[in-house]
DNA sequence: TTCAAAACTAACCTTTTTGTATGTACTTAC
DNA sequence: GTAAGTACATACAAAAAGGTTAGTTTTGAA
């Protein structure tokens, strides 16, 4: 038998996800979109400066905490522990502390930190490979000064 | 010789990219996790708050400012035209001031920004089609206090 | 004996981001 | 005649993010 059913709580949270299919698509955007959309606040934490490194560097395998520390370069304790907690707190990944001196904490990814990790790998793997085309239609753009939003319309005619 | 070598400045741009196959993942990650990487530079801004939804909002076809603005629920107008100078000054989106009287504005993506949007997206996605799960993995972890990091070392042994 | 390493926390400060409110120039709708 | 809409800029204030330093506790290495 399925107790999926059993605890009855929050069936908001459990409708959105079944949809899919034709609708699913139009559906979905519009959640993300809106101000109170659950779905934001994941994406905050998911996207945020360090997150996404932490993900992608436990994607390697478990690390301890120092480990991260070296291979997330430029990320000072303080946001390191501040992130692995926020991530820890949404179940993206597990905290493992053996009671040794000096300490060993363990940080891996959860099934569901694994799948996140994928997707977020995927996009940062894109940029990476097309940073050389990104930076040169940066650099194509800066060097001029681009028109104004008033520059051009000096002369104004009534929309039609 | 080819020509490519003709313009002299940053090879090094030029180069990463190029590297694909069974070296790529390992040189790639490596450069991101990097601190002075610049991919890190365009993923903070793909990633930012307003970015990723104006990036998703923009898929579905060229839109004018104001359009823009009610469709990305909760955006104010200040940071929504940051964000769309950010992004187009990246070379993600394309500004077309038409001059007349109201102000009439598209922005639409460029294909490299529609190739970023796809990749963001696809991300989002996986999100909205989990939230249901990362919210209840959330509630799992949160009502109860999880132990500190002092919490399970009350008796400490040497590291083995 | 002093130092470094481990994995943090807490306090303090700076920087960045975001929000709010206001103004602009002109037109259309009420 | 007044309000609303358009696409912003600008100034100021609040909030969030980030950095730096110091401190904890114990071990092992120099």
């Amino acid at each position: 038998m399925n107790n999926d059913e059993a605890h009855g709580a929050k069936r908001d949270e459990q409708l959105a996800p079944r949809v899919d299919g034709i609708l699913s698509s139009a559906v979905r955007r519009g959640e993300l979109l809106a101000a109170d959309c659950p779905s934001r606040e994941v994406l905050r934490h998911l996207t945020s400066r360090w997150g996404v490194l932490v993900l992608i560097a436990l994607e390697d395998g478990p690390m301890r905490f120092s480990d991260l520390r070296r291979k997330v370069s430029g990320v000072s304790e303080k946001m390191l522990s501040q992130t692995l907690q926020a991530l820890e707190a949404d179940g993206f990944l597990d905290r493992h502390s053996r009671p040794v001196v000096p300490p060993h904490v363990d940080y891996n990814l959860t099934p569901l930190g694994h799948e996140a990790a994928e997707r977020v790998r995927l996009f940062a793997d894109w940029i990476e490979d097309n940073i050389g085309r990104i930076l040169r239609a940066r650099e194509a753009r800066t060097p001029e000064d681009k028109g104004h939003p008033t520059a051009g319309a000096d002369r104004l005619q009534p929309a039609e």
